[in-house]
DNA sequence: GTTACGCCATAACGATCGTTATACCGAATG
DNA sequence: CATTCGGTATAACGATCGTTATGGCGTAAC
């Protein structure tokens, strides 16, 4: 159980480590097959070239990130602690997701060019999901929770969850999330005009 | 006076603009000689290769950004406004430095995997270098505001500050400075203990 | 037993990229 | 005029990387 015993998960994990510890770039596809102990054909086999890879590693870190996300809404007891659950959400994620050094998707953005015609990059459209999702969630919570200006807040905030998940490149604040809380409790106490629901 | 006329800015200017708008691991020697309109040969005598290149553009890159922070620092005439004139930095670095995507800093970082010997990388040296001079100048801009826990303080300015250049990647929120600003002044008027002095 | 299937190992291909060598040109200097 | 210096153009090298082809090995199904 320590390791799927599928090679398609092994790939997976293997390439989500690889990519997001030391870059996508500089990841060979050899690297992410031996660290997966794993052929080259096989890797090739289930996805179809790197690209592809990627894009499958995206989609599921995104899904796994909106279930914990649900998860911690789900276990808070107020409107404003519902709205703050992003930060507990993303502590338990880190948690269980492992070493990955940070954010999968500012690292695509960051490392992808965007295609110079028009057209769209599947990948990137991934990114750009993500940032839909946390936009969107945010200020509906915030209008949840009653803030006098929600898309204000959820600005605010969404500054906050970018910080964390940037910091972890600086490697300081030494725990990006309790800073991030602190500052998102005073952010939200203020725009609720209440103070504190300890 | 629009193009420098010594190769040499013109390349520094050429490779700050396409490695951190498009990637650095991405964009070839060639295509930074060919936008600096300088040829490839000229471009290793001034520089040894890429990784020397890059090297000085962010040093030149961190004595700017020192620079304008020394500047927005002294223009402000109150300790308060004195700590959160790093954002006023950012607005004017960012309105003259050109439409460079995101930070220099953190890029590199992401698509840089340190070296795996305990060996030093001076161009890694270069990002921490920025990492203490962001969270040293915060840590005491904070202790002068009179903030009671100034490292509390300046960890969530810091994870504001890493914020707003993140979010740059994200295209949202759409004015990341405004939005760090006012996060910020209700993080520092907290600490303070008094009111706003608007 | 044979067939089919999933996986592995090796090698090779084309392409890109960082880097260097060679030869050429023009202007400034003596 | 000869020389030197900074720049250009072209070509080539080695290395890496994404991708594919080939052939072989085990296991489960019929």
């Amino acid at each position: 159980m320590a390791t799927p015993p599928h090679p398609r998960e092994r790939i997976l994990d293997a390439a989500e480590a690889l990519f997001f510890q030391r870059g996508i770039a500089v990841t060979g596809v050899d690297q992410v097959a031996a660290s997966a102990g794993v052929a080259i054909v096989t890797l090739y086999k289930h996805f179809g070239g790197k690209d592809n890879l990627l894009r499958e590693v995206l989609a599921r870190r995104l899904d796994e990130w909106t279930r914990h996300w649900d998860a911690a809404v789900a276990a808070a007891d107020s409107p404003v602690r519902r709205l703050l659950a992003v930060f507990d959400a993303v502590e338990t994620f880190r948690a269980e997701a492992g070493p990955t050094q940070w954010c999968c998707f500012l690292a695509t953005a960051s490392e992808r060019p965007a295609p110079p015609d028009g057209r769209a990059d599947p990948v990137l459209d991934l990114v750009e999901q993500d940032t839909r999702l946390v936009t969107g969630r945010l200020a509906g919570l915030a209008r949840e929770a009653g803030c006098a200006d929600p898309d204000a807040v959820a600005a605010m905030l969404l500054l906050l969850y970018n910080g964390v998940l940037s910091s972890l490149l600086r490697g300081v604040p030494a725990d990006p999330v309790a800073s991030a809380r602190a500052a998102a409790r005073l952010v939200v106490d203020s725009a609720v005009g209440t103070r504190p629901q300890r």
